[in-house]
DNA sequence: GGAAGTCGTTGCATATTCTGCAACGACCAT
DNA sequence: ATGGTCGTTGCAGAATATGCAACGACTTCC
């Protein structure tokens, strides 16, 4: 919508892969170098890019205080983590905490598995969302109209020879997933790494969050994993409960919509 | 600089005290409704708002995707940890790995204490700079025109009656902390907390991060904690090897300043 | 040691882009 | 029904961003 504000906003990505100086970022931006010398000014100024001492840009410790405000913010995230952190002691493998929004699944938290070999993962990427349990448990939940279009739009890349290999697919899976009230990944992502997972449910049964235990195959087998389940709902029904129980105020209005998602074309 | 990217990210840190409607931003904006709604959707498009059921936005993943790449790149944060985490296991304290940059000092990695009283602190919030052990070994380590002005231009909080008064203060705290290679803040910010830190150094020296430990009195006397500066230091000391020893090519051109800060007026 | 080459920076004229306005539509309350 | 709130849209005017060209600081190459 706003030119200036997309050009400035589309250095943030750029600079995340790392620090670069005037002249590629405006080559990146395709603007001029003092166009782009503005914006980055401008981003300066408000602490989202800092300038290093060689005078090229990365990213600023702003930046960082924001975002992380903005986890904190997300309630589900306090309530949740000392429950993932008993899960994690009684199991010892890795748990994962994520959210949906806007066609793209993260993990919000996580806790680390105490075993040697690990699963890779990082808070504040996005998981590979075709394939992944808790990526599944969030979108079996949507509307079905959405959850539709949403399989739709996707890309499906495939990771492993298990991977979902298109959108008839998933929309199946998210069927199973919606129905049985849980979800796995079964070498989807990584062939040898396998995962179950959770739904975290807030006011009126919505799934506002899900949860996963991660672990490679050399650690233990996909059916010890399974064993997991009842204690992995366990720990999803717990953090649902007390996420209800004192939601800090969640959407005081109902739900407003001036234009509907789905409006007809005027006569 | 530019007028419509500083208004868009003037947005950030108000979302970041909590969802707002588009009328909040607007008025607090001080422009028209329309000009906000515009702002905010270029913001929406790029995944640094999102737009919650109930219309309200708020902070939005990717940014909170953006800010954890950031701190990844920040090489020191990934070979301090596992030290931290050592020095905690040792002795139980909360430990903060700190940053300076521009006229402002934060926590970018912290290990919590394994006591069930702790000390209040948030990863990526911005530390009380006038007092903390971490700000005074990161300031002090400044370019002695630069720490004068940065000392002149900071505001004193008085905390508690043992937080630094004033710039003159500050700045022969300062002195102390470089010419002894450690700092301590006792009781400056909470009458009851303590902690003791040390620099660590890169490549020719310079401070490019602190740490610290800290405890409340009720665990842990003053001159007990102070019994763990050796420790502390030996801490610091392994992180700065380590970081010198493979710093990933930072800053490769040693300091082109085409612009020199004190640059004489034209005759 | 001079000359050519980088790279960041500045002032300015142009026109592109943003702004505020006013009116509308959807929804809620009374 | 009626009035009120809040988000949304199209438009004309004007403020704002843009690209250009030239310069200064610095490096490198001959």
């Amino acid at each position: 919508m706003s030119q200036t504000v997309g050009r400035a906003l589309s250095i943030l990505p750029l600079l995340a892969e790392g620090p670069a100086n005037l002249e590629q970022v405006a080559s990146r931006l395709d603007v001029h170098k003092s166009t782009a010398l503005r914006l980055l000014r401008t981003l300066h100024e408000h602490g989202i890019v800092y300038r290093q001492p060689d005078q090229r840009y990365r990213l600023g410790a702003r930046l960082f205080a924001l975002a992380q405000e903005a986890v904190e913010n997300l309630d589900v995230r306090e309530i949740a983590h000392p429950h993932l952190a008993e899960l994690n002691a009684a199991c010892g493998h890795t748990v994962h905490l994520a959210v949906y929004e806007e066609d793209e699944v993260l993990y919000i938290d996580k806790v680390e598995s105490r075993y040697p070999v690990r699963m890779y993962s990082r808070i504040g990427k996005p998981v590979a969302i075709t394939v992944a349990a808790v990526a599944k448990l969030l979108l079996a939940d949507l509307p079905e109209p959405e959850r539709r279009a949403v399989a739709e739009r996707l890309d499906y890349p495939r990771y492993t020879s298990r991977s979902t290999p298109d959108a008839a697919a998933f929309l199946a899976e998210l069927a199973k997933v919606r129905e049985q009230g849980w979800a796995t990944d079964l070498g989807g992502h990584e062939e040898s790494i396998n995962c179950v997972g959770a739904p975290i449910r807030g006011a009126e049964g919505r799934v506002v969050a899900a949860m996963s235990v991660s672990a490679p195959n050399v650690v233990v087998s996909a059916d010890e994993l399974l064993s997991l389940l009842p204690r992995v709902r366990r720990t999803a029904e717990a953090i649902s409960a007390e996420y209800v129980g004192q939601p800090t105020l969640p959407q005081p209005t109902g739900g407003r919509h001036p234009h509907p998602r789905h409006k007809r074309a005027a006569p």
